[in-house]
DNA sequence: GAGCACTGC
């Protein structure tokens, strides 16, 4: 696909990145004897980690967080709720090895599939013996007949039983992997077997037999190929993380599994499994949701039927232990299998009253531990943000003078706070080993949850608490939407209906979808006559963006409008994280505030971010010295670089660009190149993408939305901040003690006529 | 004058 064709010195950059990534993860894996696990006694009962690499080192801390967090949510009493303490304690694990299924596996697996012919005996030898080790080994020959007899599989595993995670760095590491277990190599090279595909890294070659690749990925190919006639399995892994890329996922797969989709038409009868795997709570959601759609009347009929022949294990049925009595409908096209993981003890001490300071309880625990517990061992302790963090380090150093006397004879402490806005250098002191005869103690927010893996932690505690964005969904609800709504209810047939009818392992409220369905009318996405995606649709959907974004970037792209390169370098700012380092009193000199300052537009941030990108872009020399000099964050503009290369590639595949303003496009990389016409051109295309998001002043000084008028402020962050102007467009709200517009510009009312007068 | 974090195309 053109639009992953990056330069060379690009994909390298990112690939070392995500290989620095990687090599964070080897090394936790590697600090083996440090390395805990943290859970407490509730949750050993339920699957935890995931992960091939667990078998060999027992890893990290981060990802037990969300279970943490679950198992909170059930605590009966709130009081037991405030302090957990998590000491790990690694107990032996049970090996069962079956040395006739181990045989039987190595003759089955080289069938059809490579045996490692190019690594040395003994690297192989030691690959074969960490594979027998694995708890999913003695399952291969169940799995593998539960799918020859079945359509669909669901894999349940506790602990340590399967293979993937739906994030990058996870798909790229899971490939790497299993091309070394394969003894070929990996990605484009003729010989490769195994290969992976995620945004800005394709590494997929003709001859690979497995793809390793993030779940919108595949979506992404299924727009061009909904049948995925390319491929004979799919294999959905981590289920139970449940975002909405996997709910769209599996619908679309049951509609291919079951031949009720059309799509389903276009694989020709040739044969589709479909592999679930999740945490075992989910086994018969999942299960009864692939049954519904078996017991769907099926519109292509020459989906094939199971093959009978197919050989069983001692002809006995191949689900096992958890399988349930199939119903008639899904009988032998659906099979279960409950992976058994190992479990390791963990202690759990409760404080036993509540208490109202965390911050003040979690002091006393960090001493307490520090004078008790034997060196080495550090300290994590999860709080719910940076000042909170901050506090807490101030009162641990205040108090260690006081602890740690001499006479004492204790070891020494050190603080480490680890939250995302520090900077990477700041983060990466966590990694370095403490000095001899010292005791770390880890500050973290929930950074630490899915990204970092700390090597030594020995003890958590954790609050129980954390801050998650939610969606607030009654907000952004008013009369003309209500009115609007009862429009899109009008046009049920066809489209609307089938939207409505899609099947998703869980369904969000008809209000939800009503509104959802209300605003790509709105971006003209939908055909208003039969609620079927319309051409615009289509195009706005192969972005790799949200509809707003996407219905901007196309209105930037007619002639009239003519400033699709600036609105691409804006939307990629908002596709990445920000750009503008934060300002702290004393880490800012003078120099860098008004080299940023000369940044600003006063037109508002759409226009400031812009030239900020241009003026990072049309840095040739040293582009971190500028971004250093600039208060702009060097990672995120290379972020905003690669989003930015990537659209401006799709936007060339989709006839929006052409090659000849491509190619002169660099060549404007220039501040002040900018003009006022084209300057509200541009907010005009974002008031295109988001024609709700605008405000204006009413004559008490405040702000109020045009839909529903609810009350605004200009968000401190914003050039406009403190400003009082005629309307404003922002790009998002923030909830929290005020209603912030965040990302703001100044627009004129009669703007709004404009576009609405413009044919869609 | 605000301020949780992470993931994905």
């Amino acid at each position: 696909m053109s639009a992953t064709k990056d330069s060379a010195a690009s994909q390298g950059q990112k690939r070392k990145r995500e290989e620095k990534d990687v090599t964070n993860n080897k090394k936790a894996q590697s600090d083996k004897p440090s390395a805990s696990i943290y859970k407490n006694l509730q949750l050993a009962e339920k699957p935890v980690y995931k992960n091939l690499q667990i078998a060999e080192a027992l890893k990290t801390q981060s990802k037990s967080k969300k279970q943490r967090l679950d198992k909170s949510n059930k605590a009966e009493k709130p009081k037991f709720k405030n302090l957990q303490i998590a000491e790990s304690q690694k107990s032996v694990s049970k090996e069962t090895q079956d040395d006739k299924v181990h045989r039987d596996e190595s003759q089955k697996l080289g069938t059809g599939i490579n045996r490692p012919h190019n690594l040395p005996a003994a690297r192989q030898s030691k690959l074969l013996q960490v594979r027998q080790s694995l708890p999913i080994w003695p399952q291969a020959a169940n799995i593998r007949n539960a799918l020859l007899e079945n359509h669909v599989l669901i894999l349940a595993g506790e602990t340590g039983s399967a293979v993937t995670q739906p994030r990058r760095v996870a798909a790229v590491s899971l490939a790497r992997r299993v091309a070394e277990e394969m003894g070929t190599p990996l990605g484009k090279s003729p010989q490769a077997l195994v290969g992976y595909n995620v945004r800005f890294d394709d590494n997929v070659g003709k001859n690979n037999r497995i793809k390793f690749l993030t779940e919108g990925m595949l979506l992404q190919e299924m727009l061009r190929d909904p049948a995925l006639t390319e491929y004979s399995c799919v294999v959905v892994d981590e289920v139970h993380e449940r975002s909405v890329n996997v709910d769209l996922l599996l619908g679309f797969l049951r509609g291919l599994v079951t031949g009720t989709s059309e799509a389903a038409k276009k694989r020709k009868g040739r044969p589709l499994k479909v592999v679930v795997m999740s945490a075992t709570a989910d086994t018969e959601k999942l299960k009864d949701f692939f049954s519904e759609g078996f017991g769907q009347p099926r519109i292509e009929d020459n989906i094939p039927t199971v093959d009978d022949s197919a050989p069983t294990v001692d002809g006995k049925e191949a689900s096992v232990e958890v399988s349930q009595k199939p119903s008639v409908s899904s009988s032998n096209k659906i099979s279960t299998c409950f992976v058994e993981g190992r479990m390791y003890s963990v202690q759990t001490e409760y404080l036993s009253e509540p208490t109202r300071d965390f911050s003040e309880a979690a002091l006393l625990q960090i001493f307490q531990i520090h004078r008790k517990e034997p060196m080495p061992g550090d300290i994590l302790v999860f709080l719910t943000g940076g000042d909170v963090i901050t506090n807490l380090q101030q009162a641990i150093e205040d108090m260690i003078p006081n602890v740690i006397t001499k006479d004492s004879g204790l070891p020494k402490l050190i603080v480490l706070p680890l939250y995302a806005a520090l900077s990477q250098a700041q983060q990466q002191a966590i990694f370095s080993p403490a000095p001899p005869n010292t005791r770390k103690v880890i500050l973290a927010t929930n950074i630490a949850e899915t990204s970092i893996t700390v090597p030594g932690v020995r003890f958590v505690i954790d609050s129980g608490k954390a801050k998650i964005k939610q969606f607030r969904n009654r907000l952004g609800l008013d009369s003309l939407l209500v009115k609007d709504i009862s429009k899109s209810s009008a046009i049920q047939p066809r489209g609307v209906h089938d939207v409505m009818d899609f099947p998703l392992l869980t369904r969000p409220s008809r209000e939800a979808m009503e509104r959802a369905l209300l605003q790509l009318l709105q971006l003209d996405a939908l055909n208003p006559e039969d609620g079927n995606i319309s051409d615009l649709g289509r195009k706005i959907a192969r972005l790799p963006l949200t509809p707003a974004h996407g219905r901007t970037i196309i209105a930037a792209a007619d002639p009239e409008m003519g400033c699709l390169l600036p609105v691409i370098d804006i939307v990629a700012c908002f596709n990445s994280e920000n750009i503008f380092v934060e300002v702290k009193d004393q880490d800012a000199n003078d120099e860098a505030r008004e080299a940023r300052n000369k940044l600003s537009r006063r037109q508002g941030d759409h226009l400031t971010l812009l030239s900020a990108v241009q003026a990072y872009a049309s840095e040739r020399t040293d582009r971190k010295q500028w971004a250093k000099q600039h208060l702009v964050s060097h990672r995120s503009m290379q972020n905003v670089m690669d989003v930015r290369k990537q659209l401006r590639a799709q936007c060339q595949q989709a006839k929006l660009l052409t090659k000849e303003q491509l190619a002169t496009a660099d060549d404007d990389d220039d501040l002040n190149t900018i003009s006022e016409s084209t300057g509200n051109n541009i907010l005009k295309c974002f008031l295109r993408g988001f024609p709700t998001n605008v405000a204006r002043l009413v004559p008490d000084g405040s702000y109020r939305t045009i839909h529903g008028h609810m009350a605004v402020a200009i968000h401190p962050s914003s050039v406009l901040y403190g400003r009082k102007l005629e309307a404003i467009l922002y790009n998002e709200f923030v909830y929290t003690n005020r209603t912030y517009a965040r990302s703001v510009s100044a627009i004129q009312m009669n703007w709004l006529e404009e576009i609405y007068a413009a044919p869609a």
